[in-house]
DNA sequence: GTCTATAAAGCGATAGAC
DNA sequence: GTCTATCGCTTTATAGAC
């Protein structure tokens, strides 16, 4: 393992792949140390806080990623490639089905909600980004935030059927249509 | 606390609630104690193989809920009613987006996968019965099996929306989808 | 059938050497 | 910045009295 870990930063994208894959109350100290390579005292260096705050860390890094790569091109680009490079990002994040989702996990866990901020603010720039582009691609108000609510929970809910099935082609399913009919698919379920 | 329990069965709600809120990670035995009025010694008493076992049996008898309120109405009962009856068990189940679901949780949750089998049954059950509804409402074999993955991925998706928010109004617009527009959901997103 | 007491292991977190 | 050792608590599970 690599002992050549300097900066908290470093740190997130195992904490990353552990809390996304086993939730927050899954993820123990231990499976932490043996992920990053670090030991306890080096962790507690880097996160003052201790799991709570790896677990906040990690919730601001992917809201960060998303912000970068979901929410800046769907409010920037024309609305039919912000969409489309949504869905390629949306695909890369949770590696086509085969990885869970942290804001979805922590949603459905209890304990949890004490990440309430970031799971509301998560789901909810995404909805705004992703209505403001259906509402440039012509929609109307109404229709554009109730598509866009359906767009997103179509593709959670294909990914609970892949994490459910132990097969991503549900996932892939979910981002076939986001791709090939995301306008007939926000009317049609107005 | 009522103490009149007598049977493994007078448990399951009480560790149903508790599974479905916090994941099999999230759920201690002090826990169980406290929801159930039973102290360590008793429910090892119904349950010798301990929190594996209490999860295993919580996961059979949410399944058993499905097939006598979901499955067999989409199998014996005409399909568009079927689908009606369907509509109203998971409101109930659900609470209408208020609660959430244990094989949903599980489902994300990695450690969790020791109860794949239950997990695969579950949701493969309950595609394979719509589909076979949608069927004989006369759709494609293609596109029956391909609406009824997108129907349930639109409840799944929803209830995490909900839970998320903490709003169950996501979920209330997914069944008020399921039952005002099933039959063009299906077409539309075959 | 219900309980208390306890064992053995694991937990998150801290202290302090280097 | 990294580590080991340890504290105090909670965990699952068991034993055995009633």
């Amino acid at each position: 393992m690599a002992r050549s870990i300097a900066e908290r930063k470093d740190l997130l994208p195992a904490l990353t792949e552990l809390f996304r894959a086993e939730g927050f109350e899954g993820v123990s100290l231990s499976s932490i140390e043996a992920a990053s390579g670090l030991a306890r005292g080096s962790l507690y260096h880097f996160f003052p806080g201790g799991k709570a705050e790896m677990a906040t860390a990690v919730l601001a890094d992917v809201e960060a990623w998303f912000h970068e790569h979901v929410i800046a091109p769907l409010e920037n680009e024309p609305a039919e490639r912000g969409i489309a490079t949504m869905a390629d990002a949306v695909e890369t994040c949770f590696a086509g089905g085969r990885k869970g989702c942290v804001f979805a996990i922590f949603a459905l866990a209890g304990k949890s909600q004490r990440f309430s901020e970031h799971l509301k603010r998560f789901f909810s720039t995404w909805q705004e980004a992703l209505a403001g582009a259906l509402l440039r691609a012509g929609q109307s108000p109404v229709a554009a935030q109730a598509a866009a609510e359906v767009l997103i929970g179509d593709l959670y809910g294909a990914l609970v059927l892949s994490r459910a099935m132990d097969d991503p082609a549900p996932f892939g399913r979910a981002l076939a249509r986001l791709r090939a009919h995301h306008a007939a698919l926000g009317t049609a379920l107005a």
